[in-house]
DNA sequence: CGTTCAGTTGACTAAGGTCAATTCCCGTGG
DNA sequence: CCACGGGAATTGACCTTAGTCAACTGAACG
């Protein structure tokens, strides 16, 4: 729920919080439908209340390529055009059917105008996300290909479950084709 | 100048700024020196006003992968350490010899305490990590590594110029060796 | 002149991509 | 219950990219 995400913040009120809530409304997503598409501005967020998503972004040959998946109770968002206010250069796509929680980004604004409160909230997600690129920007320059599957089977299991192939090889960064091949050459 | 970095946000008065600069003290660093190693806590920040740093990461092999670089003007900090207060995964040193202008963490945690323009100005910093840091993920996770190595000659010849090419190719995330076929191929 | 350090190159190996064929799985309709 | 159609995953054969190791070149400098 939105209220126990930002409980973790012991900044806001119980009150504070029920009223936040009200400005979202719900929307539902089919599976393979868009929630941003590359070169669209970031006009709102979401919080996933069911489903899974994708984002990735487009290579020169036109290839696609995964950046990062978000599931239930996690926010949706690009995150780097909700902040910078530039075009997106994630595509954003529900893999399966979905029920999401909608603010308008010009509702958040409004919210966050002058208030500390949010000032540092905000300064604290972006540091998080900062720390977690991090992370796998490092995974990424250092390990192989089969390291990083067997990282990911480790500290996430449920993604190797709930993805299809085919994305995961891509949010690996490598082909679904070495994807196999590493499967076949951990799972003995 | 510290001065000139911080007025791009148009948040600090004249006289702030003079006092803010008498807060950092001057030190010197030759080449090789380090300014802080991996496992150590981010104890101070530094400004460079003169020479150019390495950070780098140690792989499970003990070999090092370069993270970044940074040149006369630019701040000096592992910064996911500062954030999260976590030991440093990065070792910096110094790859000519250099001047820099330190500031204790401790000074930085008072500073801000409570100061809604300093939260203002980490957030902005943090956000802007995220992009910049999402960039060269984007590059990494797509871009063969000759397209990455010509990408920097456009958007970083400084880069190329002055650093040995050792980093350069631990940078792009190849082997020397690997770079040196890469030069070949371009400069025909 | 030797020494040292940075950069290049050759020969070989390993990791990963390409393309296409095949198998597996599952739902749906007869 | 079976047939078959389509999407997901695997596999084979071959090619390209990048790593390993070691030798070599070349400038820099005392």
């Amino acid at each position: 729920m939105i209220k126990e995400y930002f409980k973790q913040f012991n900044i806001f009120s119980e009150q504070y919080l029920e009223e936040l809530s009200l400005l979202f409304t719900p929307k539902t997503l089919h599976k393979t439908d868009y929630f941003i598409k590359e070169g669209e501005h970031c006009k709102e967020i979401a919080f996933i209340t069911s489903g899974i998503f994708r984002s990735y972004y487009l290579t020169e040959n036109g290839k696609e390529s995964t950046f990062c998946f978000r599931f239930t109770n996690d926010f949706l968002t690009p995150y780097s055009a909700f902040i910078s206010g530039n075009p997106s250069m994630e595509t954003m796509q529900a893999i399966t059917d979905a029920n999401l929680l909608i603010i308008k980004k010009e509702h958040i604004d409004q919210i966050i105008l002058n208030d500390s409160n949010w000032l540092k909230v905000l300064k604290f997600t972006a540091e998080y996300e900062y720390i977690e690129l991090e992370k796998r920007f490092f995974q990424l320059q250092r390990d192989t290909a089969s390291t990083r599957y067997k990282k990911l089977l480790e500290n996430h299991p449920e993604y190797i479950k709930q993805i299809p192939l085919q994305y995961l090889a891509s949010y690996l960064g490598v082909t679904q084709r070495h994807l196999s091949r590493i499967r076949k050459e951990i799972h003995f």
